[in-house]
DNA sequence: CACATACGGTACTTTTAAGTACCAAGTCAA
DNA sequence: TTGACTTGGTACTTAAAAGTACCGTATGTG
């Protein structure tokens, strides 16, 4: 007994385990949304319900609470792009498979809201540009360039630099109509779409786009 | 006689017109380097002389100073990015060379800080970034996919989508080097490693990574 | 049941920056 | 030279948001 019930109708104290939780939440939301500067404590308290103290006595303000969320998100958000290509399987349908997680990952809102988020405040925040970097688009070149490597050994590949080439193609993924949905101005792809865009990458990568006398 | 010698110590008055280009060249640095919510008058004031008086009575305050910056430079910085290749010679020289202009204006400090600006303040204002992407990476995108497809045309190259390919060429330029300076973790290449990253590109993109038999 | 503890909310203080007013001083024209 | 006009600088007003204090009240324990 005790604590409360989830349908009590108002003063439904949180403790302070529960009130971390969603001040999180709500903090992802809108400093995802309008960046550092922009967002006020005030915008986080209203959504969030509970008082000011909450912030000050678990965060100690609002730059401690920006510093655990960042904490928080790389370690969450990011996690698709920790995938590592399996190295067993056939070569292209492999690059396939992780690609398309990059891809799907790279047009995930929070993902697209922390890009976002650590170009615009990564001047105030050195950490959160590094920390992302690392975490995120490091990580993901990193895993493609041992994938390249492995693959350029068993002979099926053939590129000068490797790391250079997974840098690239990473960047193909980040291409303008991702540029586009980043900015705002157009919704990100659908399944279909994604899927043609994926395709169309994985066949100038692998092949290029000189025409092949057939 | 009248006016004011370039040499006077202190005191020299400056016409409206001379401060107002002042105050725009001043205030593309802040506004670029810290974002729109970041930036104080004062800042830009004390950087550039003159009085709070010349911001209201010429740009009528923050937002409007604003605005009148990011026209000017849209019109200005993206400039390079309207290059339209080449279509006579040679198609793998013409694809270098565009590149090569491409390459060179997405690592232009100016570019660069326009990038963060319309991702960071775009939306709290809207025309930013639809300014920003047609002035810049859609036009690019849109002179290489004529590129693409007059080539096409003429049998040199077979591309399925000439609009994706194009927009995923522009995508291997902006690869995750281009995002390690974008988020200062590292400086911008020199001309070596920047000649190496276009070499790179241009072969993956025209012939593939698939091992050829020799 | 009574008490200690900690959460919830409001009201306050302080700081910072936008916007405004005013005076002094330079510029130009008659 | 004088007087109208404009620019430069400073000081002021107002607004908004960070940070603080306090009190009422729920929680749960002895």
């Amino acid at each position: 007994m005790s604590k409360n019930q989830t349908g009590s109708k108002k003063k439904n104290r949180l403790s302070a385990e529960q009130r971390q939780e969603v001040l999180l939440k709500v903090a992802a939301e809108v400093f995802l949304e309008k960046g550092y500067e922009a967002t006020t404590l005030d915008d986080i308290i209203s959504r969030a319900g509970g008082s000011r103290r909450n912030i000050y006595t678990q965060f100690g303000g609002k730059e401690g609470l920006f510093k655990a969320l960042v904490k928080q998100i790389t370690d969450q958000a990011l996690t698709p792009m920790r995938q590592t290509p399996d190295l067993e399987s056939d070569f292209k349908q492999s690059l396939r498979d992780h690609a398309d997680t990059v891809l799907a990952a790279l047009f995930m809102p929070p993902v697209m809201d922390l890009y976002r988020l650590a170009l615009a405040d990564g001047i105030r925040f050195p950490d959160l540009a590094e920390v992302y970097y690392n975490a995120g688009p490091g990580r993901a070149s990193q895993n493609l360039t041992k994938f390249f490597k492995a693959a350029q050994e068993s002979g099926k590949i053939s590129c000068k630099d490797c790391e250079l080439a997974a840098s690239q193609f990473i960047g193909m993924m980040r291409d303008n109509i991702h540029l586009q949905v980043l900015l705002r101005l157009r919704p990100a792809p659908d399944q279909e779409e994604m899927s043609a865009m994926l395709e169309n990458a994985l066949d100038i990568f692998l092949y290029g786009i000189t025409k092949r006398k057939s």
